[in-house]
Order: structure tokens, then sequence, then C-alpha cells
RNA sequence: GGAGAGGUGGCAGAGUGGUCGAAUGCGCUCGACUUGAAAUCGAGUGUACCGAAAGGUACCGUGGGUUCGAAUCCCACCCUCUCCGCCA
């Protein structure tokens, strides 16, 4: 959520900076400020006089006056009088500030100064490659879920049966893979000073809310109608909101946590694409970073953020680039966003594999979450990183292309043999 | 699912219609004492909004209501805890 004193007093800067993004009129939710804080005024001014009014008669009757005699009763018709006036200003006063709300929840963020501006992902920034070398050649490579199915080791069709298109079910070597994955990468990331979080995977609106899901992206969500609760689109959701309402203080921060979630997502809007295979599925696990930071080193912490996405890739030996996001390709709550895609064979292209955000202090305001730093007054809004350290499902996908031996068998990366407990899957 | 208890400031915990934004204790900040620290003593210490400021307004789980006036009374809802049932 942007900040209305920012829209009011620097509309210009805002207008431009959201005009980055796309088509954006600031001046009707102007209005709606003006007049909101109009009545307020007013309303505060009577509601003064009715304290007033009330402490009055309170004095009287202490001072013996009688309860149901001339002087009261001239003071309770003026304090009835006052609040008929402010009765009726309230409801107005609602209505204006539920459509600020209202507006306010559907503006996106900011893109930071050194976002490149663009207006769709063909104009995202390659910011460097890793791995070039280990880019294998690309005759007779099969895609992954070729190769899952011949080991044995996935079944998409089953899937169907059990649920729907855009699962899958992991077998064996599959199943074991997929585990050995998510333990490495919470392995790594606990070592480098990230709390571990299992936090649950059913959340409430509020939550889907104060990340940023709602009210804009409901038709996106899995939802328990009858409970008010979504499935996790991301542990990003979640661990927003582990700290939703906290005033912290400065000498918590920064607070890294990463998490292990399976998540869940509707895919609406691009039933063409990728139909096949690990890529875009319904259900996939995923582990997330995520930091509260003090807003002077969120887009340090960025950096730091997308190089521990990055050592991931780097201790698998998978060839990836990153890539930032252009102003018109950034996610609805990110001021700055790191892409990683890594290689991908059997389609000679790479794929996004993570996505690394600093979301400033847009989720802050939306979820309520402050600190207070030690000699000053009042509170500030924390900064919130979030990012995939990885995908699990896509990196998977990767191994099993970038691996995949002449003989049909899939090599296991170094780093994962130990989680295995063998250096190769072979068809059984 | 059934029965009961309860939700007050960073925490603990008073407060059942008026001067209560809220006693007291702990914590925290500053000061005094001390070589330093502890202990002790003194002062201070919530958040948000409006306003140039002075100041004003709101907030005692949430939303309504009664009243000149509500933390306090009434209604609805939410949440937590305990016991019973069910259950991995």
């Amino acid at each position: 959520m942007l900040d209305i004193k920012l829209i009011r007093n620097q509309t210009a800067q805002v207008q431009a900076a959201l005009g980055k993004r796309g088509l954006y009129d600031l001046q009707p939710l102007l209005d709606l400020d003006d007049k909101q804080r109009e009545i307020e005024k007013k309303r505060s001014e009577l509601q003064a006089q009715s304290n007033e009014t009330g402490k009055a008669v309170g004095q009287k009757i202490r001072e013996g006056a009688d309860p149901n005699g001339e002087e009261v009763k001239a003071l309770r018709e003026e304090g009835n009088r006052v609040k008929q006036e402010i009765g009726a200003l309230e409801p107005q006063e609602r209505e204006l500030n539920a459509q600020i709300e209202e507006i306010l929840l559907t503006l996106p963020n900011l893109p930071s100064d050194s976002t490149p501006v663009g207006k769709s992902e063909d104009e995202n920034v390659e910011v460097r490659r890793w791995g070039d070398e280990l880019i294998p050649s690309s005759a007779g490579r099969l895609p992954h879920y070729e190769i899952g199915e011949k080991l044995g080791i996935m079944s998409f069709e089953r899937s169907v049966k059990i649920a729907q298109s855009r699962f899958v079910t992991l077998i064996g070597a599959g199943a074991a893979l997929e585990r050995a994955l998510i333990s490495f990468m919470l392995a790594r990331h606990t070592h480098e000073g990230y709390t571990e979080i299992l936090p649950p995977i059913l959340v409430n609106s509020d939550s889907m809310q104060g990340s940023g899901q709602l009210p804009k992206f409901a038709e996106d969500g899995f939802k328990c109608d009858r409970d008010d609760l979504w499935l996790t689109p991301t542990a990003e959701v979640p661990l927003t909101n582990y700290h939703r309402d906290e005033v912290l203080t400065d000498d918590q921060l920064p607070i890294n946590y990463c998490a292990y979630t399976p998540c869940f997502r509707r895919e609406a809007g691009s039933y063409g694409r990728d139909t096949r295979g690990l890529i875009r599925l319904h259900q996939f696990n995923k582990v997330e970073m995520y930091k509260f930071v003090h807003p002077d080193s969120s887009f340090a912490e960025l950096e730091a953020l997308t190089a521990d996405a990055e050592d991931i890739l780097q201790q698998l030996k998978l060839p990836y680039r990153v890539i930032e996001l252009c102003t018109g390709d950034l996610g609805f709550g990110s001021a700055k966003t790191y892409d990683l895609e890594v290689w991908l064979p059997s389609a000679e292209k790479y794929r996004e594999i993570s996505s690394c955000s600093n979301c400033v202090d847009f989720q802050g305001r939306r979820a309520n979450i402050r600190f207070k730093e030690s000699g000053k007054k009042g509170t500030q809004y924390v900064h919130t990183l979030n990012g995939s350290g990885l995908a699990v499902g896509r990196t998977m996908a990767a191994i099993l292309e970038n691996y995949q031996q002449p003989d049909g068998s899939v090599k296991v990366p170094d780093v994962l043999q130990k989680y295995m407990g063998t250096d190769t899957i072979r068809a059984t």
C-alpha cells in the first residue's frame, strides 16, 4: 500500500513513478482525500464540543445541581443537538474512508529509481550469467517430463485421476529427489542465518491482503469458502503475516526466515502454456526466503538475497542468468525484482526459477508491521523482501534435463548425493 | 461438536457510568549517588489521525446500541484458555 501522505504531498512524483508501470489517475483519490479530511476536521471539532458538554453535566451534578433541573436539562439538550450533527457526518466519513482504502489497496508499489523502464517482459534487462560452460549440447535432450516418465519417477496421468490436470505425483527416486532438494535448500539457508519456519498453509483473507494478493488477485487463489481460508500461493503470505500488527525494535532487524511450503495457484489465464511437465502446476513445492529489514539497508539486502538464491543454483551446477524486471513486468508489491532463470536444454531457453523482490514499505504498511528505533520518536514501517530459494519442481526439471546421460539415466548433483544416498537415478 | 472461563498499555494486573489514555508493579529512557556496576532515589516513558503551531480527535478483542457522558450497561460477532467428546 502506498502512503496517502506521499500521494498528497508529492503527487507529481508518485504519478510519474506509477506512470512507468501503466496508467493510474490519482485525481479521484486526491478528491476523496480532501473531502475526507474536511469532514474529519468538522467532526472532530463537534466531538470536542460534545465532550465539553458532557464534562459540564458531570461538573454541575457534582456541584449539587438537580440532575433533572433546568440547568442540566439545557446542557443535555445541547449535547443531543451536537450528537445529531455528528451522527450526520459519521456515515459520510466512513464511506469516504472505505473508498480511499479501496483505491489504495489496488494501487501497485512504486518502482525503485534504478528499475529499468519498460512495457513488458521483452524489456527486462539481463544483469549477469553464470555457468555458460556448463550448458550441455542440446542434441538428443529429452524434456524433463519424458525423462521422468521413462524413469518411472513421475506420473501426470494418474494425477489427473486423483485431482485434475496440472498436478504431478512423484514416485520413488522422484519423490526422494524432491525431498532431497527441499532438505538441501533449507540446510543451506539455515546455515547462512535464516531461521526455518514451517507455517500454516491455509491463511485467512487478512493475511492475503497483508502481503498483497487481495483484493486484486482473488482470481488466482484457491479458497475454502466455508472457512474464509485460502491455500497459500507462496510462503511469502504466511511469512509476511507472521509479524502482522507488530511493533519490532531496531535491534531485532534484520530478521531472516526461510520456509518450505507447498504452493497453490489457479494459473488462470495460462491455459495454453506449459501444459506438460513440472513448469506450471496448481500445486508445487517451494523454499522461500524472507527478510524484514531496516529501510536503510533494504536494497543492499536485495543483492544479498539474490546471491543466496544464486548460490543454490551454483552448488547444483545449473547454468542460469539474472534478469532485472522492467517497470512493466514488476510484481504488484515490488519496487525492484531480480528473476533467476535456469537453463532448460530441451527448450533451449532460460526459464524462471526464482524471483527476488524488495517490496520496501509496501507490505509493511499493508500488514502494519513497524519497528521502533531506539532514541527516535514514533515508529517506522519495516521493509520486506522475498525470494524463492528455489522453486523445487522447476529445479527438479532443470536437474533432469541438465544431468541426463546418454544411457537414459540421470546423474545426481554432487551436493544432493548425501541426501539421496545414490549418485544416479536409473529406470527401475 | 457439548459445557464453562476470559480478552485492558512492551509485559503483568487494577478499574462495573463522569475529572480514565486509564492505578500499581515490572521493563525501558534520562538524571543523581558510585572508580565502574548492582542496589537505591528522582523524572520521564503508548499508537494513529487532523493541524504551521497551540491544540484537538480516536483507540481498553471487533462491530452496533443505550446515555449529555461508556473500559464500565445492552446486543451480535471474533478469538483465546480449561474440561468432556472425536481424532493424526
